[in-house]
DNA sequence: TTGTAAGCGTTATCAC
DNA sequence: GTGATAACGCTTACAA
């Protein structure tokens, strides 16, 4: 499986091909060149099997080809389909995808970057929860989720819109007391907005509703102390809940069967994200759900525009809603 | 959040520091510098930012601090756990990592291949399907689960002692007659061992065993067949399951709950890799699991060797039974 | 339109 | 131990 190989270099093509090295060039740069030569020119890199070097022509030229993406990690469902699709993305534009993994570690996100600017990346695609990072200015930047100026570009779902659709869905299900409830970080970022989105139908609509927020310290035991303490009697004073995540959602799921509740009869869920079983490929829970493909096209295709000057600041997708079976539809 | 800067460069640090270009890049290279002057160095560094440029470092030295990890997929949680691991014990050494998703495509694979090896990265490690795979002979590989030959370590679980396990539990916990599944790619791999450990343990102490083996092609609806047709009268006529992945497990459970069997009271199942449900963290039923942490370790730690003189061809790491839930202990 | 030559930032080889 | 200098493989003016 093994192959010998001394990597050829632009010179060994020149030789063979009997032009001057700067015609090589030329042809693989896709500059004007002269028919004859450039036929000359691939044949002889094709029986040499040369490639060009791409640190040699990132040290030149600044363009190496390569995007760097910083995630909290990847073993959660809707990071790691993200960075496949961004990966895809960028394979079609024969771009290569640097990951880094930074746990949600504000330092280390700082560090990350650093590393990959000494690397000389093309671009940076980050998610990232430190809020005061430092990118240098000439190394193309876009978030995901984070707005952190008009200067950078964000590309996120419609989170606003989402939490809407989540209210009216429920409301147009039959339920009439609804609860939100939130986990995260601390870090104000796009998805916040999904709540607001939410509360905003329910008040439209004139139906009741109530929040319940938390940081990811805090763990889900207060849901569930809230949960408990709101069902005299065995019967729960609320009927319908917006979950942030899909994972709260299951989790909620969980301990509404846990204290005897039928989901979706008695109470109705509906999450965000729209995670996949991993084996089935069925949803978890009924969902609001992201456009990750999109979203990751949407990423790779702002960082890598020609025309950076006047770059939109936010990027909205539209999100869609999907019945899970913890809604009655 | 955006920061101005101008690189800065060794010649930078040098004329800032008051000594010569050599010797900063010696301060940097960890050679013997005289103390005075690593400390004027590095305060130079410091207050310039530098930040070594890679691409240089990597034309001049072909040490470029990157390793290229190819993956078939990076949605499957073995596999997005493994991409999580690999990148962290990676960063530990201070290497970066350049993912490549294929799709489990041969030609696609074997184009990853070049292009990495254009990128000329330190090593790569590898979990891909093409058997024809040619990779360079100066750029370090490391497979996972395949053996392609001595001169190739493999980084795998010990498959044939989880399957040996996986029969052993299955017995004590009084099943007799039992059945292995197997559903994956033709391309054989160390994974393969699972089904022979398992019956060779089942003939080892007389127990009745049958094996069904699919190609991913074809679907689940061979099993389902195979379980219906062999439940006369709604019994069935096995007691155990063991499955090569928990991905086929849990299918395998739904079907078996669905034809009116109760999982673990008339038949037990155990899978294969210990993937864990995306938001409790429990796992999905019992479970051989797989070592993911010291397997991404045991692949860095082989492919970023100094001494690659005499590497072992295939490194096994230690399986563990766990308990989850679809079996009866 | 083609060939020549000067670097890009580092590392490594020498004299000092 | 330290400091000039020649590569590494490529791009890009500029000259032919």
């Amino acid at each position: 499986m093994k192959v010998k190989s001394s990597t050829p270099t632009m010179k060994d093509v020149a030789r063979e091909a009997g032009v001057a090295l700067g015609t090589v060039s030329k042809v693989f740069n896709d500059l004007p060149v002269g028919e004859s030569y450039r036929l000359r020119v691939e044949q002889a890199a094709q029986k040499l099997g040369y490639q060009v070097n791409s640190y040699a022509r990132g040290l030149r030229s600044s363009k190496t080809g390569t995007v760097s993406l910083i995630l909290p990690n990847v073993t959660d469902p809707f990071f790691s389909f993200m960075a496949e699709n961004v990966c895809l993305a960028l394979s079609r534009r024969n771009y290569r995808m640097l990951l880094t993994v930074t746990g949600s570690n504000p330092s280390f996100e700082q560090q990350c970057i650093r590393m990959v600017e000494q690397n000389k990346v093309d671009g940076i695609i980050g998610l990232t929860y430190n809020p005061l990072l430092q990118v240098n200015d000439n190394t193309p930047f876009v978030s995901i989720d984070r707005n952190f100026s008009a200067a950078v570009p964000c590309v996120s779902s419609d989170n606003y819109a989402g939490g809407q659709v989540a209210a009216e869905k429920l409301i147009e299900l039959g339920c009439r007391r609804l609860l939100f409830f939130r986990i995260g970080s601390d870090v104000a970022g796009e998805a916040d907005k999904r709540g607001v989105g939410f509360q905003a139908a329910c008040d439209l609509r004139g139906v009741e509703h109530r929040s319940v927020v938390l940081n990811d310290r805090d763990g889900y035991g207060p849901f569930r102390e809230y949960l408990q303490e709101h069902m005299p009697g065995g019967t729960p004073d609320f009927d319908g809940i917006f979950c942030n995540t899909d994972r709260l959602a299951t989790a909620m799921i969980d301990i509404l069967r846990q204290l005897g509740q039928r989901v979706p009869e008695d109470v109705q869920v509906i999450g965000f994200d729209g995670i996949r079983h991993f084996g089935s490929g069925s949803l978890y829970c009924s969902t609001i759900a992201q456009p990750v493909p999109q979203l990751a096209e949407a990423c790779v295709d702002t960082l890598l525009r020609e025309d950076r000057s006047n770059l939109p600041s936010l990027i909205c997708l539209p999100v869609s809603y999907i019945p899970g079976g913890t809604t009655r539809d």
